[in-house]
DNA sequence: GATGAATGAGTCTTCATTCAT
DNA sequence: AATGAATGAAGACTCATTCAT
């Protein structure tokens, strides 16, 4: 740095823009809180206003409409679902069936804790997002898709690889197992079962997923 | 008229309270066809009206207010979709793996032939009747289990008849299953997908139950 | 008419029919009222609401929205201004120069008798409707076309009957003419003259349409 | 600088004052751009700052409020409009018809030059001032009045050197020609037309002015 | 029982203005 | 003096619900 660091205007102007951006992060905070708790069309602007303490007007300074705000609320919840999604999924692919299954139980655990630390998340994209207006509901939607494809990867692996059935409908067998997995997490959200309950509905998914049904 | 039958008053009166019942049929299925197609909060009240040919003072004769024809959409709604399920449930149930399958593809068929000749029926309940109050929400998470002991009863028979693995955790497997059952309505939903392809989709979903992912 | 006339319903419809007409009508007076009294923008749904003792959601019964109203008070105000200008319009044109005068005159007394009894007329017109939106202005300016051209059949009238100059310019003449209307409409609202000051006013005007100011 | 020269301090203070000056009148001119460009109405004072490059705060570090700029913007144009008026009134006032002619044509023609050269003056002033408030609607009809009366002098002069008609009714005849030229000036906002079109206009006017329409 | 006009509470959104920095 | 974020009053518009006919 030279001697006399950057210009005081320049610093002031920084500031502004960190307070603007983390203004605008609070919103996102504020407004995901009124919807998950109340619902997108029983949360009033002023709602999510009371909620932090300043007017209405202000809303309007850092989000152009309810809807937009939405939008952003929607996409900071995606993201850190998908988040939990990728990040268990390690650069060095499993090799074994036992790597994969603990893999699988990795995926499942970590969905579980985002829906146990905060059931809004999942509530919001399942149930509050899906009837908005049809935009959205296409993005979420391709969620779905999107989990699929990661499925279908996990899936071709395996194959690959030799421990999963070679003659594996490894496209259609991912919708499957995505779909699995969102039945798992609005089960979830239902149910008051402890950490054990809940490692053993987890074992069975993946029990399932590996062995299916049929008596040998 | 046999002599002696009922009198013309109470004819008159029966007459009448058949007509109400029909009136409030159509009422259910107008405000269902526009639930559906718009949403229920993009709907008003003078819509499905409009879409009857009545005014809008007449549907408050026959339903209290715009939440009471909504849980008398959803009842209707919910019934026919159970009655699919249950009505697969053949008195006889299955006595081998194949008819076990064959079973499970049959109610599979059903589900999508509901979702494929209205996926309105499975939009609204999936979508919509989830967003609008802490109770129709509880009540539609309700069905959820209402599906998973469906699928226990399945489960257990085939582990009691011994085609299914006699270790299997029925209950939470019933979970799973109900979770893929969700799944692949959901991505029914989605699709674009020709009948043969639909077929793909579903049969990858059975053997993924009857046999999971494992190589042999 | 048969007799019985027409049946009850239908009776019924046309009364309805009717009373929306007239309460359409009702709204349209009151709009004008406010926006006279207090500028377009200066008036809010309430206040015409307010004045006619109903709700303002009975406003949106029968207008879309607030430009809406505005369109059809100004379309009953140039409605009654174009009449006043056309019904002076005799079929039988003026033959001689003192014909001319005397409709002259009488056009002129009749404006400004419009403009005497309800000088809101005449200011909604020239102020008020000018500055909504371009298209509206539009409007407006097109009034003075047709007004022009107006003037042009009774200077081409003149010149073809011998009474006026045959060098007339009579196409740009009779911009000329509009505008000393339109001034003198201007000048009108203004003044707090009196009925025989206004005579002169108008003698003046219509002196100089017909001898110019020079000295012969 | 001259040895003596008024102090440093005192140098300063004009500074500062004459930048204060120079801002205040920036800021009308953007007002007026804005104001000309979307109308009053239309127009946010973040609009003024956005198309100065200041931020809103500063605005009102000059003026007291929106209506405040309006009135100074208003005065701005006025005084070029009058100036344009006035500026043709030489000290040596017309002694022949022909000069008179002349005046008055080169009147015309620098009205046009205005609403040739920025159409927005004219538009403000006709359309745009006239529906604000009573008081601003008042000071825009003043000047009519100021117009008339400096018509007048015109006439009177005209008549006094005997080139005008004797029995001329100076005051009313100056309405009406004041009136004819906001006429014309409403005109010329409206139309395409070229140089020479317009030469003709002027010319109908002022021959309409000069020798009315009556045949000779 | 059907009607449909009237209601008015409820919300989003704008923007002139203020004031702490 | 410049800033620009915060304010909150104001107003357009919607629509579930009522009720007189």
């Amino acid at each position: 740095m030279a001697a006399g660091g950057e210009p005081t205007v320049r610093r002031a102007e920084r500031k502004r823009a960190e307070q603007a951006a983390e203004m605008r992060h609070e919103i996102v905070e504020a407004a995901f809180a009124e919807f998950a708790a109340r619902g997108y069309h029983q949360t009033a602007i002023a709602d999510i206003a009371a909620r932090m303490g300043v007017s209405p007007g202000t809303f309007y300074n850092y989000y152009k409409n309810k809807r937009d705000i939405l939008d952003h609320v929607v996409n900071a919840v995606v993201k850190e679902f998908m988040g939990v999604l990728t990040d268990e999924n390690a650069p060095d692919a499993p090799t074994t069936l036992e790597e994969y299954e603990a893999q699988a139980m990795r995926i499942a655990v970590a969905v579980d804790a985002i829906v146990d630390s905060d059931p809004r998340v999942a509530r919001l994209l399942l149930f509050e997002a899906t009837s908005i207006d049809p935009e959205l509901s296409e993005r979420i939607l391709g969620l779905y898709d999107l989990m699929a494809q990661l499925a279908k990867t996990y899936l071709d692996n395996g194959v690959r690889r030799g421990f999963l059935r070679a003659d594996l409908d490894t496209a259609n067998t991912a919708d499957a197992v995505t779909g699995m997995f969102v039945g798992a997490t609005i089960r979830a959200l239902r149910s008051d079962l402890g950490p054990d309950a809940r490692r053993d509905v987890f074992a069975a998914h993946v029990r399932l997923l590996l062995d299916g049904v049929r008596a040998r």
